[in-house]
Parts: C-alpha cells; sequence; structure tokens
DNA sequence: ATAATTATATTTGTAGGACAAATAAACAAC
DNA sequence: GTTGTTTATTTGTCCTACAAATATAATTAT
C-alpha cells in the first residue's frame, strides 16, 4: 500500500471534515449570534460519525468563538472574536523567522499609514492627552519600550479603529523581539532620532496628513533601514 | 471525583484549561517544530483529566497548525500557521458590522504603508509585469473586481513581504462586501480617478516613495472619503 | 553474521456507553 | 397568580474498546 506515492494526500481527518462540514453549515445557512444549532447526537448521527468526532470540530469552533455552548440551552452561534485564533500563536518563541520578519515590517506598514485617519478623527481630547504623553517624555534621555508603546499606542487609539489598534498590540511582542535580534547583531541605533515623538505631535496638531506621513517615516528611518539592509528576504 | 483541584475554576471548561496548559507547556520549554511531544493518555494522567478531555484540546492546537500527529510516531511540534484562525472566521457573512468597516479601513491603512518597502524592492522583473497589467487595463472603460485585485495584487507581492500579501488577500472579500454596502445605500464613485494604475505604476517607476504615498492617496480617495463621511466610528 | 521477513508493541483515530451538572419547561401547591 | 417541585434535555466529562498504522524487536533465511 504505497499510498505517499499520489503526493499530497488528502488525508483529512473525521474532525477536519466535520469541523469543515460544520462551518459551511453554518455560513451557508446565515446563521446569525443566538441562533441555536441542532444538539450534539443530532449532528453525530446526521454526519454519521460518533459524538466524539462532533465534540471535537465544535470544540475548535468554540476555540474561535463561532458558537457558546451552555448546559440545557443547548449551542448558540456566537460573534467570533476575529483575533481569537492568531493571538494563540502569536508569540516570538513559536513563528518562524521569516514570519517573524514579515510582522516587524507589517507594523512599519501599518504606521506608515495612519495619518489619513488620524487627520480625520482626530479630537481636542486626544491631542491634549497624546501632549501630556509626550511632556512625561521630554526630559528623558532615551525612550524605554513602555514609553513607545505609550505614545504609539495612543495613536492607535486615536485612529478610531479597534480592530487596528488590537491588531498593533498583538504584532508589539514579534516587534519587540525581532528588533531586539537586530541589536544583539551589532546593528547601532544610538543616533538621536531627528523627528521626536514632540515633533510628530506638533505635525498631528498643526499640520496636515501628508507631512505626517512623512514625519512618521523619519522617525521611524532607523527601522526602516535595519529591515530593509538586513534581513530583507530578497526577491527572485 | 473533584477533578477541580487543578486550579480556580473560573468558569473555563477543563478543554479551555487543558489548551492552554498545553500551549504555555509548549512555549515555556522551547519546542521546536519536529520536537515530540508526550503521548495523549500519558498527558490525560498527568493533568487528571480523560483522554477526551486532551484530544478536544489537541484538537485545536492541530487547527493552528501548532502540532501534527502520526500514528504510531505519536504528535510532534509543527510550524503553526499565523493565519489558519483568522482565515476561518474571515466572512462577511460571520463578522460583526464594526469588525468589517474596521477591516474596510484597515486595508486601505496597509495600502498606504507600502510605498518604502516597494522602492527598496522593486526589479525590473516586476515593473515589467506590473507595466504589462497596466496596458491590459488600459483599453478599458470601467475596472472590475478582478482587475483591482490583479494590480493591487502585484504591488503587494512587490513588497517582498508573503505575510503581508497573505493578510491583504484575506482582507480583500470583506473590503469587497463593505464597499458593495456602500454602493447600495446611495454613495456614488462615479468620477474618473485621477490617479490611475498607470499613474501609480509611473511614479513607482520614476518617481519617489513619498511621491507614491501622495498619489496612492488619490488614488485611494474615493474610499476614504467613504470611510470618513460615512460608517466612521465616532469618537468618544 | 547479515539481510530480509515477520511478529509485537505502541499510539492516534474513531466509536459508543455512562453519568453528573445545569436548567428550561411542565406541573403542583398555596 | 405566584411559588416551589419534578422532569426532561443537553452539554461536559469519564470510561472502555478496537482499527489502522508503523517503529522496534524477534525470527528466519542466506
Amino acid at each position: 500500500m504505497k499510498a505517499s506515492a499520489l503526493g499530497p494526500m488528502e488525508s483529512l481527518s473525521m474532525t477536519d471534515r466535520v469541523e469543515n462540514i460544520l462551518r459551511e453549515y453554518l455560513m451557508d445557512n446565515g446563521f446569525k449570534p443566538g441562533d441555536s444549532l441542532p444538539n450534539e447526537t443530532e449532528i453525530a448521527q446526521k454526519l454519521n460519525v460518533s459524538r466524539n468526532v462532533v465534540r471535537e470540530a465544535l470544540s475548535r469552533l468554540r476555540m474561535l468563538g463561532l458558537i457558546e455552548s451552555r448546559t440545557r440551552r443547548g449551542m448558540i452561534m456566537a460573534q467570533p472574536d476575529l483575533f481569537a485564533g492568531i493571538e494563540k500563536v502569536m508569540s516570538p518563541s513559536i513563528l518562524s523567522h521569516d514570519n517573524q520578519k514579515d510582522l516587524f515590517e507589517l507594523r512599519l506598514i501599518l504606521e506608515m499609514g495612519i495619518a489619513e485617519f488620524l487627520f480625520a478623527r482626530k479630537t481636542d481630547k486626544d491631542l491634549a492627552e497624546l501632549e501630556a504623553i509626550v511632556n512625561k517624555q521630554k526630559g528623558l534621555k532615551s525612550l524605554s519600550r513602555e514609553d513607545e508603546i505609550e505614545f504609539h499606542g495612543k495613536l492607535y487609539e486615536m485612529t478610531g479603529n479597534d480592530t487596528f489598534r488590537r491588531f498593533q498590540t498583538l504584532l508589539f511582542p514579534v516587534f519587540d523581539h525581532v528588533f531586539k535580534e537586530y541589536l544583539d547583531k551589532g546593528v547601532h541605533m544610538d543616533l538621536p532620532n531627528p523627528v521626536s515623538h514632540a515633533d510628530l505631535f506638533e505635525v498631528l496638531k498643526n499640520g496636515t496628513a501628508g507631512q505626517f506621513r512623512n514625519a512618521m517615516y523619519v522617525h521611524l528611518t532607523p527601522y526602516f533601514t535595519t529591515t530593509l539592509k538586513n534581513g530583507g528576504l530578497s526577491p527572485s
């Protein structure tokens, strides 16, 4: 029985198949949060598999936040958490090195892309809070990781896009880890940043989105040169 | 037998707890792809739970790509697929409306942020291929969804960041759905775009990253005004 | 002794049965 | 009509069993 000669044998387990079937069933039938699902034994009988298999599949959907189940009331459709799955593998000790470098860059991409939203949605209250952060950092010679997170995190918040904010927050540990790796490899970053947080704030308050994009690029230049000169996956 | 001797009963199911325990175990002990795990019965005994519970937890990790298992050889650590979880819920029929709007905007953010990487990594071959796409579209009066995907998809490819490319690809169906919704609501988008794909190509070939960012903004202006004038989650 | 073959043991995948806990629904009591 | 009790249902957990697959050990052939 040389089944392995046939290539990438489509050997999905029963659980895999039931998981797919259930997801398609929920989507194709327009299930909305709150709608109740058939019970486990019913599903098992309908699909001709054991309740164990059904439960393993349901367990996955439960992890994704797609369904919830309460004793007696049965299972109901839920509002899935977009990042429930990704946050469980978003760790430097788990991800491949390529993935990590890509995510390092992804943070830069995101940071460069938020200008329009900041200018469209900034409020006086936001600006005041951001100014407070900037003033607190004014005396310091060098900024800690927490300082960076506080300033840039406030920017994420000001985009008014909570999904973006959560995604950036997820990205940060990986970004930080990759950057430390660069530092360990001898990349030096001791030059004073020509565009400080205070400068960025000033542009955000009185400038334009275009000016902000350019200022942000200069502010991030050390990171850009780091990734573009070093690890950049050389394209074909 | 009170199995609750394992810790605080945070109303998490056994499966939830075992899942967390296993993930932490794998991370804290520096498991790398290929390393083999203890077998199911061993885990069950060690944690004082049934093999069923262990299997439901493992089933989740298997879905995330964190582990693989082959009969007899036992389970081994694997390289998790960063997007395995998220792609299963990335669907307009499942996500909340807020999530969808956020993702619509996220695509714009990403699109605005790639300029530096494009200019750092563009090759003559890439430019030639992009030019071919542009020329193919030159005769058309209006661009189809496929045309848009082809042009912008090529840009994603040219960033040299495969994770970014995959993420953008995942985003597209949601983006498309949200935009259609805007159109149905009467938002009009019939003006000819002042910056076409051909213009973007020209800037990418002969201009600078800064110019490209500005050109891209104008190119995307219809989408920006759509989201910023309509659904924007009004901040506090 | 070495190679080839066979047998054994181990581990995952699947099935099915049992029962506890929780609770919605039906029913009974006042 | 309200309150308390019983009942039925459904998930959560445990258990046992066995098939399939295969690495390892044992056996046989050369």
